[in-house]
DNA sequence: TTTTCTGTGTGATCACGGTCACCTATAAAC
DNA sequence: GTTTATAGGTGACCGTGATCACACAGAAAA
């Protein structure tokens, strides 16, 4: 493995000798925007580690539908890859590369070995399995209580926070994320920016909200 | 730790040191149906394993609205629980005891020592992360795409799944736990009925479908 | 027994959001 | 420049589920 990413910033506080090992045994795959990474079904062989790019992680259903959970950024890492028995069909995980990406992918057995020799990673396992069941948490809480009005604030202020206040999302794409229709959108981001919350223009748009 | 509880059969391929630790540092607490176990936003100093009875997880909002996530039974451990830095206060988890319960409870410092020592505790809390976890992907499958009448069929089918077909829980239970209301909740019933899916007594119903 | 309370049944109405139809504007292709 | 494709705007309509109003039945309390 190149040094070419600074994993020892990625994913600071792990020990050293593990940082030797992820660059010993840890295998770097560049992916071209668009990528599907991970398509549940699939048994899962290796975890995959970010260092660059963003993943978008969402289900599908079988009407192709889909619905997005969250992204995953550089320093973080896939949750479902870090599983060892993954059967059960019924809800569609899928795994998208957003941008370019690149991922450390460490094989099964370390991902295991290392369980039982480093305490820091120990950790890293269990904070990443926690984070991401608290953005689950998040989700539910939306979608269980809340209105398209809100979710679509709630979604767009998550892409801000990631990408910038210039979103580069047409409104189909929002709506599919948020399993809603066009017309939906638009009229919700119509209102939104007669509210003086944004600025609309094609293919993108501007949060000017505080 | 008086050993009226099967441990060993509960929390199967644990070490046997592991085993002689949690009845040497556990703690039961036998713990009244109804009783709020746990209340996001509260800070946890202790792990739960659950040695009897029925606990029920589920989201509030502000308002007073609830919704059912998952119930954890014997033999399992509650994943929120299991957490040391816990702030973050806009999701509401709440923890119910659904009948009595007992519970083993262990100081969050033996959690961790634990970590380090036995490598069946590691894989056991993540094995409960990661159940929890598809528990609330599932979640999201129903509410995402499904309509009501779907997703109280698939809450009735978990309820007798562990309760049995003869289920003690009236309309406005169910509404609550699904967030919606009675009304909606009789009429979708009322049609089960018709279908000859249940059978709808006072204060209960039975599932006599396949 | 009569009253009261709680759980359930049911119609009327309403709001949110999904769908359809169609139109405009901008950008890319010819 | 003209055509074509794609993003976005907007009205009309409709279905699901929430809400309101009220009736009724069984169980508990008086």
């Amino acid at each position: 493995m190149k040094e070419q990413y600074p994993i020892r910033e990625l994913f600071p506080e792990l020990e050293e000798d593990l940082y030797e090992e992820m660059i010993n045994h840890g295998e770097i795959r560049e992916i071209p925007a668009g990528t599907v990474m991970l398509r549940k079904g699939q048994s899962i062989r290796s975890t995959m580690l970010i260092l660059n790019g963003i993943v978008k992680l969402y289900q599908e259903d079988g009407e192709g539908n889909e619905f997005f959970m969250y992204d995953i950024e550089p320093g973080e890492a896939c949750a479902v890859s870090m599983v060892c028995t993954y059967r059960q069909e019924n809800s569609q995980v899928v795994a998208k590369a957003l941008t370019d990406v690149a991922v450390l992918i460490i094989p099964l057995q370390y991902m295991d070995e290392w369980l039982g020799k480093y305490k820091s990673w120990h950790y890293f396992v269990i904070r990443t399995w926690r984070a991401r069941y608290e953005e689950l948490l998040n989700t539910i809480n939306e979608i269980a209580f809340k209105n398209m009005d809100e979710r679509l604030e709630f979604y767009i202020k998550g892409q801000v926070k990631k990408m910038g206040r210039q979103i580069k999302l047409t409104h189909q794409e929002i709506a599919t994320d948020l399993n809603s229709s066009r017309e939906v959108i638009s009229r919700l981001m119509k209102k939104m920016e007669k509210n003086g919350w944004i600025i609309i223009h094609r293919n993108s748009f501007e949060w000017i909200k505080a």
